[in-house]
RNA sequence: AGGCCCGUAGCUCAGUUGGUUAGAGCGCAACGUUGACAUCGUUGAGGUCGGUGGUUCGAGCCCACUCGGGCCUACCA
C-alpha cells in the first residue's frame, strides 16, 4: 500500500466507480414496491442558478445532503437525492444580456427568439459544469433524474399550477403600487428589495394656499415627485393645520390646486407635520390618495426618467436630474425654507443594486393569505420542523403578515405567462395556446409577453420534479412527500415557505417532513465572503488542495445550528491530517494482521479486555452518531466520529494491539478484531468521507465475502448489544487512567521515557488491581516500565492516586530539585482549595438533605481521592526535604 | 419600531433536561523519530464562562436588567 496519503490518486477514480455501478439510482413505482427495495427517502437538492458555477455554500448544502442520502442509502433505504438546476430568470437574463453588448447588441436588436436560443445555448454550457463539480465533491446523486425549472415536464407544472390558482382565483391580474427597478426594466417582489441607509436630505418646501397669503411647509425626500403631487396631508388632530381641512394648495411650479386632506397615517412629530401625497410614485401616498379618492399623475416611468406629464421643462430627465432642476427652480422662487441632513431607509433591487422606484403598474399577484395559514399551521402542529427551531418565530412572524405577491416580470428568461388577450382585450387563461382559443373563440390572440418570478417555479420543485401534475407519476407515489430539505437560511421566504405553501395547496401535504437551515459560510474572521473582498474560497480549488473529504468533513463538523460557519483553513489542514490518520491506520493493519480478515459476525468467545473495549467503545460511537445523523446535529456526528477514531482506535486500542500484533503478547484473534472494527469504522465514517473511505475498505482482507459490491451500499453499523462490555470498559478505563498518571509523572519530573521504572499498585480496590495485573504487558509497554506488581515500592519512589489506585514509581533517580518542590506545593495548595470547597458542600445539610444521592455519593467518593492524593503529596514533600 | 442570534482558553468553536473537576481543534512550551502516521507521539501552560442582580442546596446553562456584535422584518414622508 502506498505510504503516501494522496486524495487526488482516487478521488475521481471511486466517483466514476460509483457512477459507472448506477449505485445511486433509486427505484420507483412497481420498482419500489418489491421486496427488499427499502423504504423510500427522498432529499431534493436546492437547485443551483445555472449560471453559475458552485460556490462553497453550494458545498456545503451538498456536503450534508450528501452525508444523509447516503447514510439512508446504507442504511437499506430506497435513497433518492435529486439534482437539478434553476434558470434563475433575471441573474441569467443579465449574463446574457452582458454577452450581447460585448458583441455590440441588445437582446432588443436581436429580438425574443433569438435571444431566448442564446440563453440555452449558456445554459448547456454552465448547466454540465454544475453538475460536474457536484460530482467532484462526491455528492450520490440520481443523474437519471436530474431536472431543470424550464424543461417540459416542469414548465406543465407551472402552467398548470398557475392556471388552477387563476381559476382559483388567487393568482389575478391588476393595476397596483409594485417594486420596479428601472436598471432591470422590471417589477419585482418585496422580498427582492433590500432597504439600505441612506444618507440623504430632508427637504422643507412651502406651498402656498389658494387664496390666501399663507404658505404651508411640506418636508420630502424627494422633491421630484412634487411634479405629480395629489394633495397635501396633515393629521386630523393637528391643531395647527385643523383649519385649513378641506381647503387647497397650490403646487408649486405647476401651479394645480391640491386639496388639502386629514389623514391619520402622517405622523405629526415628524417633519411639519404636513405629507405632499403623491399617489403614483410612494405606497403610503398611494393609500391617502386611496382613502380620499384622489388620483395622480404618474411623473416618473419604468426607465427612471420624467414622463411628459411632468411638465415640459422635466420630461425625459433622469430622476435625479429632475431633482435637481426642481430644487434649483424652488430656490429661485424662494419655496426652499429648509434642508436638513435626514439618514433614512430606501429599497434598493437586490440584484442590480440601484434603489427601487415605487410604481403603479398592472402586474400578476397571487393572494398568499389562505396558503400561509396552511403553512403556519403545520409549523404549529410539528407536521413540518425548522431545525433550529429558533426560525419557528420568524416563520410566524412572516407568514401571518404575508401580502400579495407579485409573480409577474418584464423578463424574457422564464416561464411565459399562459395568458392570451383577445383583439378586445379579453385576457383567456390556459394550459395553452389552443385551450386559450377555444375559451376565446378565436385564433387571433396574443400571448402575455410577461414571465413568472423564478421563485414561482422553485416553489414547485418538491412534486413538479417526481412528475407532478400527473397524479400516476410513479417518482410521485414513491418519494412524496420528501423527508428532509437542506437549504441556506438566507432562502427560508424566498423558497422554503414557498414551497411549504404551494406544495400543501396542490399535494394537501407538507413537501418535505423537516428543514435543516444552514448558516453563511464566512471566512476564517467571520466575515462574509464576497467578491469585491476578495476572500471568497472556491470549492474546487479546496478539493484540489486538501481534498473532497477533508472539505466535507470540515464543513460538516463545523454545521452547527443557527451559526454561521467561519471557514478556517488550519481547520481544514487538520481533517486532512486526519485523513492521513486514517489512511496509515489501515496501513498498519494491512501490514501486520497476517491471515486474518474481515468478519461478517465476530465471534465473541475468549476475547480479551482490550479487543472488547474496543467493540464496547464501537458499539457505542455507532450509536451516537447515528442519532446525531437522525437529529441533523453533523456538527457532534462528526466531533465523535473524530475522536473514535483518533482518540480511541489510533491512539489507544492499536497501541494495545501492538505487543500483541508483534507476537510478544499474543492475544486471541486481535488482527480479525482490528480488522473488523476498521471495516465497521470505514463504514461509520463513509457519509462524510466517501472516498477515502471507500478506496481503504476495498482493500480490507474478506470483505469479498460481506456480500456488498461496494463501501457506498455496504450496511451502515448500528449499536450491537451484545458488543457493549462495561467490565471491559471499566478495566481498559482503569489502564488509561493509570498509563496516563504514569507518564504524567515522568513528564513533570523530566525523567526520560528510556529511563526503566517499576510500577507498584500499592493499595486499590483487590478486583480493579486484579485486573490491571492482567493487562500487565499493556501497562508496561505504554509506561516505559517494568515489573509491575502488586505490593510496597521504596521509600523514593514517587507515588500517586488514580482510579482509586495508590500508584508508586520507583525509578533511580536524584532528589526532588528545588523547582520540582515548589511545583509539588503548589499542587498541594491546589487540592487544599478543592477539599475544603467539597467538605463544605459536604457539611452542608441542605445539600444533603435535597441533592439527589448519586450526587451526594459522587461528591463523598471525590472527597475521598483527594484526600488520599494530599496525604501522597504531604509524604512526597516531606520525603524530599 | 418589532423579532432572532451571538458574546466560554491567544484564535475558531462545543457544552444535551442546572449537579459542583467547563471541553475540542488550531496556536504555544518541553520532550520524543530505524519498526502506521512529523499530515506523528507524549506531557504541559492557558478560561471562572460580557456585566449586574435574582431563583436554587447547587448556575456557563433558568429569570430580570444591562453592555457589545451580527442578522431579519417594517410604507415615517
Amino acid at each position: 500500500m502506498e505510504k503516501r496519503f494522496d486524495p487526488q490518486s482516487y478521488e475521481r477514480r471511486w466517483q466514476a466507480f460509483w457512477r459507472d455501478h448506477h449505485l445511486f439510482r433509486a427505484r420507483s413505482g412497481a420498482d419500489a414496491d418489491g421486496a427488499g427495495a427499502g423504504r423510500p427517502f427522498c432529499i431534493m437538492i436546492p437547485p443551483p442558478n445555472v449560471t453559475g458555477k458552485l460556490h462553497i455554500g453550494h458545498a456545503l448544502q451538498s456536503a450534508l445532503q450528501d452525508l444523509v442520502v447516503r447514510w439512508k442509502r446504507m442504511q437499506g433505504f430506497n435513497a433518492l437525492w435529486l439534482p437539478g438546476t434553476d434558470h434563475a430568470g433575471i441573474s441569467t437574463q443579465l449574463m446574457v444580456e452582458r454577452q450581447l453588448e460585448a458583441e455590440g447588441t441588445s437582446r432588443r436588436e436581436v429580438g425574443r427568439e433569438r435571444f431566448e436560443e442564446r440563453t440555452w445555448e449558456w445554459k448547456h454550457k454552465f448547466h454540465s459544469n454544475i453538475r460536474q463539480q457536484l460530482e467532484v465533491l462526491g455528492a450520490s446523486c440520481d443523474w437519471s433524474r436530474e431536472r431543470f425549472t424550464l424543461d417540459d415536464g416542469l414548465s406543465t407544472a407551472v402552467r398548470t399550477a398557475f392556471v388552477r390558482l387563476y381559476r382559483e382565483g388567487l393568482v389575478t391580474r391588476g393595476e397596483y403600487m409594485v417594486n420596479w427597478s428601472p436598471a432591470l426594466q422590471t417589477a419585482i417582489s418585496d422580498l427582492e428589495v433590500e432597504t439600505r441607509e441612506v444618507k440623504g436630505k430632508l427637504y422643507h418646501l412651502a406651498y402656498p394656499v389658494a387664496d390666501s397669503d399663507q404658505r404651508l411647509v411640506v418636508a420630502t425626500t424627494r422633491p421630484e415627485t412634487l411634479l405629480g403631487d395629489a394633495a397635501v396631508a396633515a393629521h386630523p388632530d393637528d391643531p395647527r393645520y385643523r383649519s385649513l381641512i378641506g381647503g387647497f394648495a397650490v403646487l408649486p411650479i405647476l401651479g394645480r390646486l391640491l386639496p388639502i386632506v386629514a389623514d391619520s397615517h402622517v405622523d405629526p412629530q415628524f417633519g411639519t407635520g404636513l405629507v405632499k401625497v403623491t399617489p403614483c410614485h410612494d405606497p403610503a401616498d398611494y393609500e391617502i390618495a386611496r382613502r380620499h379618492g384622489l388620483v395622480g399623475e404618474k411623473v416618473i416611468g419604468p426607465d427612471g426618467r420624467m414622463t411628459a406629464a411632468a411638465g415640459p421643462d422635466y420630461a425625459g430627465l433622469d430622476r435625479y436630474e429632475a431633482r435637481r432642476r426642481v430644487l434649483e427652480r424652488l430656490t429661485a422662487d424662494g419655496l426652499v425654507v429648509r434642508v436638513e441632513d435626514h439618514v433614512h431607509n430606501v429599497g434598493h433591487s437586490q440584484r442590480s443594486g440601484e434603489p427601487i422606484e415605487p410604481l403603479l403598474s398592472t402586474q400578476w399577484f397571487c393572494d398568499m393569505t389562505a396558503m400561509a395559514e396552511r403553512a403556519l399551521e403545520v409549523v404549529r402542529t410539528g407536521e413540518l420542523e425548522l431545525r433550529p427551531s429558533s426560525w419557528d418565530k420568524t416563520w410566524e412572524h412572516w407568514l401571518a403578515d404575508i401580502r400579495p405577491w407579485c409573480i409577474s416580470r418584464q423578463l424574457w428568461w422564464g416561464h411565459r405567462i399562459p395568458a392570451w388577450y383577445d383583439r378586445a382585450g379579453g385576457c383567456h387563461v390556459a394550459l395553452d395556446r389552443e385551450e386559450a382559443e377555444r375559451m376565446a373563440g378565436t385564433d387571433e390572440l396574443e400571448q402575455d409577453p410577461d414571465v413568472l418570478d423564478t421563485w414561482f417555479s422553485s416553489g414547485l420543485w418538491p412534486f413538479s420534479t417526481l412528475g407532478w401534475p400527473d397524479p400516476e407519476a410513479p417518482d410521485l407515489g414513491t418519494f412524496y412527500p420528501t423527508d428532509l430539505l437542506i437549504t441556506g437560511f438566507d432562502i427560508l421566504f424566498f423558497w422554503v415557505a414557498r414551497m411549504t405553501m404551494m406544495g400543501l395547496h396542490f399535494t394537501g401535504e407538507t413537501p418535505f417532513r423537516a428543514v435543516h437551515l444552514t448558516g453563511l459560510v464566512r471566512d476564517a474572521d467571520g466575515e462574509k465572503m464576497s467578491k469585491m473582498k476578495g476572500n471568497t474560497l472556491d470549492p474546487m480549488d479546496l478539493v484540489e488542495e486538501y481534498g473532497a473529504d477533508a472539505l466535507r468533513f470540515t464543513l460538516c463538523a463545523l454545521d452547527a445550528p443557527g451559526r454561521d460557519i467561519p471557514l478556517d483553513l488550519e481547520r481544514m489542514a487538520g481533517y486532512r491530517a486526519f485523513g492521513n490518520k486514517i489512511w496509515n491506520a489501515t496501513r498498519f493493519a494491512l501490514s501486520r494482521i497476517g491471515e486474518a480478515e474481515v468478519q461478517a459476525e465476530l465471534d465473541l468467545a475468549g476475547l480479551e479486555a482490550p479487543e472488547r473495549w474496543i467493540l464496547s467503545r464501537f458499539s457505542r460511537t455507532a450509536e451516537e452518531v447515528g442519532a446525531r445523523f437522525e437529529s441533523t446535529r453533523f456538527d457532534e456526528a462528526c466531533n465523535r466520529l473524530y475522536h473514535f477514531f483518533w482518540g480511541e482506535l489510533c491512539d489507544w486500542y492499536i497501541e494495545f494491539a501492538k505487543p500483541a500484533l508483534s507476537g510478544a503478547a499474543p492475544r486471541p484473534r486481535v488482527g480479525e478484531v482490528l480488522l473488523t472494527v476498521l471495516d465497521r469504522s470505514l463504514r461509520l465514517l463513509h457519509p462524510v468521507m466517501p472516498h477515502l473511505t471507500e478506496e481503504l475498505w476495498q482493500r480490507l482482507p474478506g470483505i469479498s465475502r460481506l456480500g456488498f459490491s461496494a463501501l457506498a451500499v455496504a450496511r451502515y453499523p448500528e449499536a450491537l448489544a451484545e458488543w457493549r462490555d462495561d467490565a471491559a470498559e471499566q478495566t481498559i478505563e482503569t489502564v488509561i487512567g493509570v498509563v496516563g498518571r504514569v507518564r504524567s509523572l515522568r513528564a513533570e519530573r523530566g525523567l526520560s521515557p528510556k529511563l526503566d521504572g517499576r510500577l507498584f499498585l500499592e493499595a486499590g480496590e483487590p478486583a480493579i488491581l486484579e485486573s490491571l495485573v492482567g493487562q500487565r504487558a499493556l501497562v508496561e509497554s505504554l509506561t516505559g516500565s517494568s515489573a509491575l506488581q502488586c505490593g510496597r515500592a521504596g521509600d523514593h519512589a514517587i507515588r500517586d492516586r488514580v482510579a482509586g489506585i495508590d500508584l508508586a514509581l520507583e525509578i533511580d533517580l536524584p532528589g526532588l530539585d528545588h523547582g520540582e518542590m515548589e511545583r509539588l506545593r503548589r499542587e498541594l495548595e491546589r487540592l487544599e482549595v478543592e477539599i475544603q470547597s467539597a467538605e463544605g458542600r459536604l457539611a452542608n445539610p441542605q445539600f444533603i438533605d435535597k441533592a439527589p444521592p448519586q450526587v451526594i455519593a459522587g461528591n463523598r467518593e471525590r472527597l475521598g481521592e483527594l484526600q488520599e492524593r494530599r496525604r501522597l503529596l504531604v509524604d512526597q514533600i516531606r520525603s524530599g526535604a
